[in-house]
DNA sequence: ATAACTTATAGTACATTTGACTAGAAGTAG
DNA sequence: CTACTTCTAGTCAAATGTACTATAAGTTAT
């Protein structure tokens, strides 16, 4: 297996995850070359043996040690001068996750890496911000349009806790009683018999996504919208 | 100027035209090279010196002659085997256009440009076959959620040949009063003081997409729905 | 000139969906 | 038992979507 590189492609990842109510996106410390000590996205080259989309999930699970459930490309950013002293082309991909499964392990050129609350990333290299703004914009469109949220929430969740979830991506607060009637009658929502535990209040039941009636209903032309 | 190619990346695009009632799309047939005879994508060589859209816009250029209105990255294809005997991952672009606006002329490495029906389009080389079907899942999907349609007809048209260029494009049949309703509730259609001439039954009224008014109405947050 | 035909355009009636809001149920804490 | 919190069901008017019908405005054939 060839370990040579694309010397002018690389690929940047957007890993968001979601805690509490906010969301978050992955970041890394450079531990060498020109942007030593800067947090920048987790990105590597593209190797002449494999496809963009393995290049992609390696990276990821480099990171994150685990292979992902949704990694999907977003875009290509090919200014001339977006990378200083080479012509780089990069492709950007995002994944959703939730950070509660994952240990964060810096790999070999990495000082650290650490999840930022969106409102909280530094400064960023490159073109990074760009990709980072381009890639919530993205996101805030996609989550409206296919049930992509419930790869950032625990697989047994809360009305609520998804009613947040959507509240936080989209920047703007629902009603709760719509929000439910409209999620609910999509009729993809297994209802656990389990509730909600260490609350001082009424526990609300726990749902999860069921992924094969989705399936079945999408093929039925049935949409999510939200 | 330095006219390097990086080796490894080109583009393709996708150019939709609309004539009548059928949705068509620009192939080149090539002149040279391996797939000599073939008939595939519009595609070329990215520069090092010039960003990836403007790539785009010079390849799209070089066929028809003139720079255009829509022209949007759609993704990269990577896989190791799409291309013989060399690694070359390309980023797909496609543009809607009106073909009655352009004389094809087949540039340098070309030996013929021609509109081919979705129907009828023949053989592909390459991914190009994934490429087109990519295209087209997305154009049906976004032909529904922006007005781009209208960059495929005249900028005077009557409401039956919009509805017509939906129902190619979506591959439905719509109904007519309701999707007159829909589109004038929108509210972004002029209405020019001219009428459908030579027709043999009573002439429609032409109108004209006001950019101005769409814009207008979008920053308001009044999205276009179909 | 008039009847037959074609397409344009307006309107109607009913079902469904949305948005704002009310109200009771279920559970916790003091 | 009472006050408090959140869950969950429901109401109602307004807006929208769907499937039609009806009429208008022309053209063509007789």
């Amino acid at each position: 297996m060839s370990e040579l590189v694309i010397d002018a492609l690389s690929i940047d990842s957007l890993i968001f995850g979601f805690k509490k109510t906010e969301l978050d996106v992955l970041l890394v410390q450079h531990g060498e070359g020109i942007s030593k000590g800067k947090w920048a996205l987790p990105g590597g080259w593209i190797k002449y043996s494999e496809s963009i989309d393995d290049s992609a999930n390696r990276i990821l699970k480099d990171l994150t040690g685990v292979s992902n459930i949704y990694l999907e490309q977003l875009k290509a950013f090919g200014s001339v001068s977006r990378y200083p002293n080479k012509r780089v082309i990069t492709i950007a991909f995002y994944a959703l996750v939730k950070p509660e499964n994952y240990i964060l392990q810096p790999g070999f050129t990495a000082a650290d890496a650490q999840w930022f609350k969106i409102s909280e990333v530094p400064e960023l290299p490159y073109d990074h911000k760009a990709i980072l703004d381009h890639g919530l914009r993205y996101l805030k469109h996609k989550v409206r349009h296919e049930p992509i949220g419930f790869n950032l929430i625990p697989k047994k969740f809360t009305l609520l806790q998804l009613q947040e979830l959507y509240e936080a991506i989209l920047e703007q607060k629902l009603d709760k009683p719509n929000f439910r009637r409209k999620i609910m009658k999509m009729d993809f929502l297994e209802l656990c018999d389990e509730k909600q535990t260490a609350v001082s209040h009424r526990a609300a039941s726990l749902f999860r996504f069921d992924k094969k009636k989705y399936k079945m209903l999408k093929e039925k032309g049935i949409t999510f919208e939200l």
